[in-house]
Parts: structure tokens; C-alpha cells; sequence
DNA sequence: AGGCTAACAGACAGGTCTGTCTACTGCTGT
DNA sequence: ACAGCAGTAGACAGACCTGTCTGTTAGCCT
């Protein structure tokens, strides 16, 4: 149970929101903690307290990015039907959503992975997100019946990450749909 | 002519390197004008002659990207032979070159764009350079009879988009490789 | 020779950023 | 009742960043 007196959710909660919709819109580095304390309404203290550096405060973002994303792949193929070839094809409605919300800014973990250094944990969390998607993705295609479904999964994924990554520029739908077609055009000659 | 003593081009053109060198690799919000000067080995006052602003740095710095990469995206286009068909899928190589160059981190405009704010110059500039590399593509899609050139184009650049963003995390030539052979399929299926 | 121009060298102002620290407040469990 | 805890409020240090300004040096053209 929360203490204190918590208008909406616990500190943590709120400067967790607040670093969410401030790291997507201008990228972490764009955003000082202090705008951070600002709109969460939360006392500077509180919050080094529970995010000793502000990478720890990156690193949550990209979890809750990370379980928000993926959780919307899922769901859109489920959505799909049961037939893992229709999944595969069906996962890419989950970019047109993406990019049909506002403010919708491209794919926050590439936008993120940009601006910090190689070999930090930023970049490591960004692969191991790219990775367990991939393997996901991977899976379906192998009981999707692909011959090699590494290859299907390197390919979709590719789709993806394109369609995420112009997302900076431009969260035009005929994106979403020209992949997905591609999708449906590489799934069919795969699964041939 | 170039005045005063110049130990390897101008002035101008030795600031141009290092910020293309330096902006590549930390992107240019994480290098300070202070780092440019000092290894470009150039005074101060004529850094800001040159570019008044550090955006018309960077302004400079996709240009010259744009330049590069545009190149090396037609060249490998030319190199695969005189069908456009083949040109289409030829293109695909420049990517294979990018991933093995060392030093490879992804595509600067897309890395520069995550790290800017929505409506500035650098974004514009990225559109402009996303916009030309398609109307090309959109050409010689036209000049193999795709039935739909607007498509098949959107579908070939976001599979390049796609390489190029996650070669921010992983320049596995596998990836240019996957890109690659999406393309045969997809230009295959447009002129069935 | 002398003026013009490009460049060098570096101090400086004003702002922003991260992270630390002190002092205070109020709820909660024992 | 009271200790402990979670939070508030905000000053502060130290680094860094952009952009300006002053003064000096050296080649080039007339």
C-alpha cells in the first residue's frame, strides 16, 4: 500500500509515467532531470533515490517501452488467427497501430540506442530486446513450417525495424501497410 | 586558392572531416563544439565564420552523408548490371559495404533525426535525403514495369531503412545479406 | 610597403546538466 | 507515543556547452 499522500500512484510511479512521455518525445538525452521532477511533481531527493543515475531512470524506460511493444506484437497475432503463417503477417497491424497513435515518434529503443554510447547498457538492453523479439518471431516462423525460419524471422524483423525507424520521421500508415504487404509477399514465398 | 599554411586542406574542409568523423560515431549532440575545434586543430573564431550555428555544422554533416551514401547506393545499383530489375536488388550491396566498414553505426540521418526536435532544419533535411533516395528507387521501379512503382519502392526502402537503422546495434553482415534476398523476392513478385 | 584577409589562440559570459546535501513534513506500525 | 520512513523543497558544486569577443600572426595582392 502506497505512503504518503500520492495523488496518482506512488513517486515512483508518477516519475516513471513523466520519463516515459518526456524520453519518447525528445529522447532521453533531450530531457534534464529536472524537467522530469518538474512534470512529475516529485522531489529531486525522491527521485535519485529510487534512480541513483539517470541511465538506471533509461533503463526502466526501455523496460516498460519493451513490455509495451512486445506485448502489442503478441496481441496482434493472436489477433491473427491460430495459423502461425497468418501471425506472422498479422503481427506487422501492430506497427499501423503504432504509428496511428500521437505523438508516435519512431521505435523509442533505436531512437534511444542513437544518442548513447556503444558500449554502454543502453545499447546492451536495446540488443537483448531486438534479440528476444527476434527469437519470438523465430519460433512462430518455424511453426509457421519454414525451411529456414532464422532467415523468415532476419527478414520480418528487418520489416519492422524499417517501419519503426522512418517512424521518426514520418508516422505515415502507408508505411504499416507497405509492410505488411512485403510481409504477407515474404512469408508466402517462404512458406511455398 | 587556399591562404596561410594549411597542413591538410583547408580550414573549412578539415572541420568538415572531424565533424563528420566525430558526428558519425557519438552523434552530434554528443560532441561539443569545443571537441570539434580541438581535433580539427582549428581556432574557434573560424569554426563559427564557416558555420555560424552548430546546426549549420550539422547541416553540412548530412550533406555530406547524403552525398556518400547516395553515392554508394547508385553505384552498387550500376554495378549489378544494366536491368533495372537487377538494379533494384543490386542497390542492396551498398548496404553489405556499409555493414562491413569499420566503424559502422547505422544511418546518420536516422541517428541525427532521434536526437532532434520534430519540426527543425535537420529533420526537414532528413525527409528531403528519405525523399530523393525513393523517388529514385520509385524511377527504376518504374523502368522494370513494376505494376505498382509508388509501392514497390516504399516496400525496397524500408528494407533499407531497416538495415540501416539496426546497424545502430549489430553490423552482422547477415543483415545486409536477409535485406538482399527480400528484395529478389519482393522485385520478383511486383514483375511476375 | 602596406592593406586585406584568413586563420590562430584563448579568455569569457551565460546557460544547462547531473548528482549531492541539508532541512523539513507527515503517515504508519509497534 | 514515537521511531522510522517516504516524500517535499530547494540550494549548491562542478562539469560542460554554445556562442562572443579581443588580440595576434602570416600570407597575398596592389
Amino acid at each position: 500500500m502506497p505512503a504518503h499522500r500520492t495523488p496518482a500512484g506512488s513517486a515512483r510511479d508518477r516519475i516513471l509515467e513523466t520519463a516515459f512521455r518526456l524520453f519518447y518525445a525528445h529522447g532521453p538525452r533531450g530531457v534534464g532531470v529536472d524537467t522530469v521532477i518538474a512534470e512529475s511533481g516529485v522531489a529531486k531527493a525522491t527521485l535519485y533515490k529510487h534512480f541513483p543515475r539517470k541511465d538506471d531512470l533509461v533503463l526502466a524506460y526501455l523496460d516498460r517501452v519493451d513490455q509495451a511493444w512486445f506485448g502489442a506484437l503478441r496481441a496482434a497475432a493472436r489477433d491473427a488467427g491460430d495459423e502461425p503463417r497468418d501471425q506472422l503477417v498479422g503481427m506487422f497491424d501492430a506497427l499501423a497501430g503504432a504509428c496511428r497513435r500521437d505523438g508516435y515518434h519512431g521505435c523509442a529503443f533505436i531512437n534511444t540506442a542513437a544518442e548513447s554510447p556503444a558500449g554502454g547498457p543502453v545499447h546492451a538492453r536495446t540488443v537483448e530486446h531486438k534479440t528476444v523479439v527476434r527469437a519470438w518471431v523465430t519460433e512462430l516462423a518455424r511453426q509457421a513450417g519454414a525451411a529456414d525460419p532464422e532467415l523468415l524471422a532476419r527478414q520480418l524483423t528487418l520489416l519492422l525495424d524499417g517501419g519503426l525507424a522512418s517512424g521518426v520521421l514520418d508516422g505515415d500508415p502507408v508505411i504499416a501497410d507497405a509492410a505488411r504487404r512485403s510481409a504477407r509477399t515474404l512469408v508466402d514465398a517462404a512458406l511455398r
